[in-house]
DNA sequence: CATGAATGAGCGTTCATTCAT
DNA sequence: TATGAATGAACGCTCATTCAT
């Protein structure tokens, strides 16, 4: 349980020290003393300093993925996948601002590991939303002139980069629900103004 | 003139380095070996590792955003303008790849100096698309409920995760039209299916 | 008597371990492991790393050193005298392999500790050989010309190197007997060919 | 020119340092200091610092067996030839005291590359003292009783040995001379008393 | 006595930067 | 201007040693 504890406890620092300094200008040192912990003890529960990153990634996006592959489970309605995708991930990106830059930032770097795990665990996670839109389409709710795989990029892009407003001292006051709504709002409906009686109507009803 | 063509040349060197290797991977002697000079001659014409970055970051999305800006005074229509701003961007990226993978990964770095050049230049660049929606929503054009500033990002992360479609080895073979076009029917209509009488209907039944 | 047999364990571990990997870089943990110990158990026994050499050195060879001296009180011939010299360290080398590797390398280190050892037990086991060739010559069996310190020395290098001859894989065939042989002939009558009578038969009388 | 000057000199403060502390305890930056440059600079010239004390072997010694191997070829007496092999190896071993150690102590290291090289180029070197011997047995000069390699073993163990002499405190005094005519003395006739007439006779003839 | 997790001093090595030529 | 040999600060990592259990 101790030794639990202090790997938790070596994740939780690296994440922030990651965050803050980038994975290259982070000294272990810097992790060590944020963790309070000796230098040498990180050497017990990691093998190397990627390897501490990598298990950032593997364990914090690891339980995020899982969560949200649990509840996207129970779901059948393509829409609301969506809004449960995008809400999941904001949620755990509020919660834990630093994964949010270390996701950002570490996670494009062009190491081989990283690169490995990015095309391998991570690409299973966005490669869902792929899969919600080929759904979509075949129950033609959603256009089919769209391509699964180029829209789910977009989609992630998006959802990458806004998950980041809590990190800016600017525009900390949105809450989860409201960014979830935007983004939905744009990925579904679109910026163009809904001119007409029905849209309006419809549109109406849905909020 | 010569002093000239070795600055060119260090910039397309670095950037192409800092691609493949990573800001930090990159060794100041692979620059050099890369654009055919000694390592000291390059701090003839940068003071630092980080000087050059910035230059990448300056000089090659100063153009850009030079291009962009003078195309887009020509254009009214705010529809219209994000179309030249996401085929212009794409177009930029498609041309210089490597430029586009150290936008997405370098352009994020916690540097002091990175994050100031990203709070001033660089966020006047995307600061364009939420005047741009700004303008849509004044002329009635776009939706009124949505935020142009989140709105801006969304569009802009999702601008910079498909700009890398052309480094992907799976995906190359898109056109800047293809994707500009997938990313505003997406920005501008959304995924739903278009909403004539028998969509309406179906569509409605399943909200 | 259980302490007693851990600290036997260790020593036999760490000749082992040091014979194989060398001193410096034989970990403590490579030691515990062999002697099936704990890391921090080594530290009941001994003082510090340079310690357990040393205790080896003491111990190890000083058995051999009694035993040798031993033997030589009840001899009075120095010709067999340096026969049962040969042949001890031949025999405790040949049962103890290990044993010979460390003396070889581990003893000749520029260490204080060692070196001290070296001038002070050591050399009294060494310097039983110059007492052996001093009384030899004094019965006038040795050579008046050859000088005791470095016969002395030519002697136990030679018998220090063809020690390891069980180490070598190659070698591994030869009797203590025949290696000893070939030292002691070669030490006493030389290696030119005897050619007259009273050589052959003089060589004859003595084996 | 310059460049073969810092080698040369990093290969001699090394020696010197590795026969002082020890290739383990010995640290770049005492070579450094040593050779009177930067730690950095060293590893413009070797790759690392078993590389330093691989060069060591093989630059210095090189240039011992080469020009033993050079004087051996002019020489047919067997007899001679091992005089003149011992003469040369403690004549390099008064000159460069500073090797005599590096060769007593590292070149035994159990380290894979120290291995490699004893077991190649410095056994081409003891291999020669085997070639004379045979050449002696065929020759008739010597006994034919002696086997080459262990002989062979026995002589370069003494002769490796006595070559320490001019290190030690004590005994600097002696001669190339006086020391490889005691060798020989004894591995030629033996340290027995040269007790008839005929013995007395055809040693003075040999010599 | 025994354990082995934790410590932190210490070193090999890298590489941005300088400067004599 | 241009070079590239030389510099030395800085850091990841190891491992002998300690000590709470």
């Amino acid at each position: 349980m101790k030794a639990e504890n202090k790997h938790a406890k070596i994740i939780v620092a690296a994440t922030k020290v990651f965050a803050k300094k980038g994975f290259f200008t982070a000294r272990i040192s810097d992790i060590a003393k944020e963790a309070k912990v000796a230098d040498g003890t990180i050497y017990l529960y990691f093998n190397n300093k990627y390897d501490i990153l990598l298990s950032v990634f593997q364990e914090e996006i690891g339980r995020i993925i899982e969560k949200t592959t649990r509840l996207l489970e129970q779901e059948e309605d393509p829409e609301q996948m969506l809004v449960i995708y995008a809400s999941q991930h904001l949620l755990a990106m509020k919660k834990n601002r630093h994964l949010a830059e270390v996701i950002q930032i570490e996670l494009r770097q062009p190491n081989k590991l990283i690169k490995e795990y990015r095309d391998t665990a991570f690409s299973k996670y966005t490669g869902i939303i792929a899969e919600i839109i080929k759904k979509g389409q075949a129950s033609k709710v959603f256009r089919p002139d769209i391509k699964p795989a180029l829209a789910a990029r977009l989609f992630f892009g998006a959802l990458d980069e806004v998950s980041r407003v809590w990190n800016s001292s600017l525009e900390t006051h949105y809450s989860v629900h409201e960014v979830t709504d935007q983004l939905l709002t744009v990925f579904l409906r679109g910026v163009f103004h809904p001119v007409d009686e029905p849209q309006l109507l419809r549109k109406k009803s849905t909020e």
